[in-house]
DNA sequence: TTACCAGCTGTGATATTCCTGAGAGTTGGC
DNA sequence: GCCAACTCTCAGGAATATCACAGCTGGTAA
């Protein structure tokens, strides 16, 4: 899934090099324009697999691109970016066909995680659940649902984010500052002790249910889901 | 049902690419036509499984399209796309036959299910009623038909196409995005709060006679109905 | 052993999301 | 032309989530 072709699309350059950099890291081979013209054209001569594309771009908006891509047969599916506060109108459509979006600010994870969920229901056509399993930690990402030993438990949607981080990346240790840097938004100015709030939080639904302990702590250095060998 | 072939006809382009793209996802082979001309040209060389055509085209009329085309021993069933105020006998002289209409602004999940309904007469020959079965619930989509623990239960037609949207995704978090890009007409403008209406509707008809909560909130990320395991 | 420091967790203030009843506006049947 | 059903908005309140803080715990190194 990875080595796929990603356009990404933003005038603030900030975003657009957070995008790129983290996309980079994951695997993925990087494009970005800072308009919509310069979209269009990237769009049909390098054939991206997904687009990244902010709703509000100085010269045009995300559905007269989309508009302007599907008229010249160009299917590529979009991911939109937009922020949180845009009105209705410009919203909807946007989730019709293999399309979604996020809203600014968003976390590192969950853009890759969308990144994942389109390119997989474009590529392969399979209409299995996507589900991650470590050990006896199973987590569902079509139905949000996470359990353990076969049994369910309940999380918040920050709970969920951060035990998926963890999974994705098991056995190998993350450090806090990682951990934030992915699963909350990117403007998020807050102190590392959050991190450690929510391991607890997760440690206290989880370790009930499970056999052994989950999440082990890497003193000085972060936090791991170790896979049993 | 699906890798059927359609043929989309209609003169406006964002309609066209709505329908187009959503087609494709759903895994049909589309082809678009913007006139009659084209639309009886592509008709005859490409075969469509389906034909969905607008009534109103700059120039000829759904009328004379269809004439020709069973002139010319294409049988091809066509839905047609009418605007609400057409008149009535103009609407009713058309859909004779394996053809059906919907009238504009039309919501996404109604076209799908309308299509495969008419391709499901089409091809197969079962008289059997379609029947979409969750747990519990049942929903006849030939008659609009719902039942709880064998219990009918009645429902406005909004509640009808969104409870069959969330059962036809059964297991899968729906946002109140998605939710509203495929119920909804596409040109309702409105807010998402629409959607909490209209599940709280749903909860206070189904609830009373189920055995236990047929829609579950996903805090923060939408709702589901999940099928017993 | 002791002192230190990273990590753990309970408390509470604030923010967000969701639910639902009430009501206005529309449509369609009779 | 009236009534009933339906659609949609809005706002108060309930439930839940987020985050900061501070005291506590326990590992580690001298």
């Amino acid at each position: 899934m990875s080595d796929a072709k990603v356009l990404v699309v933003d005038d603030e350059p900030n975003i657009r090099d957070l995008l790129s950099a983290s996309l980079k890291f994951a695997g993925y081979e990087v494009q970005t324009a800072i308009n919509g013209k310069q979209a269009i054209e990237a769009a049909a001569s390098w054939q991206p697999d997904i687009i990244l594309l902010d709703v509000m771009l100085p010269d045009m908006n995300g559905f007269s691109i989309t508009k302007k891509l599907r008229s010249m047969e160009v299917t590529t599916p979009v991911l939109f970016l937009t922020a949180r506060d845009e009105t209705q109108d410009k919203i909807t459509g946007l989730t019709v066909g293999g399309d979604d979006y996020v809203t600014k600010p968003f976390s590192l994870d969950e853009i890759l995680a969308r990144i994942q969920a389109i390119l997989r229901r474009s590529t392969t056509s399979d209409l299995q659940a996507s589900v991650i399993k470590v050990g006896e930690l199973e987590i569902n990402e079509d139905a949000h649902e996470v359990s353990v030993n076969s049994q369910m438990v309940d999380l918040s949607p920050t709970e969920y984010q951060l035990l998926r981080y963890l999974a994705v990346n098991a056995n190998r240790v993350l450090t806090k500052a990682q951990i934030l840097d992915h699963v909350w938004e990117y403007d998020f100015n807050g102190e590392m002790g959050i991190v450690e709030s929510y391991v607890s939080y997760l440690r206290k639904k989880l370790d009930p249910v499970s056999t052994t302990p989950l999440i082990t702590t890497k003193r000085g250095v972060g936090y791991m889901i170790k896979a049993p060998s």
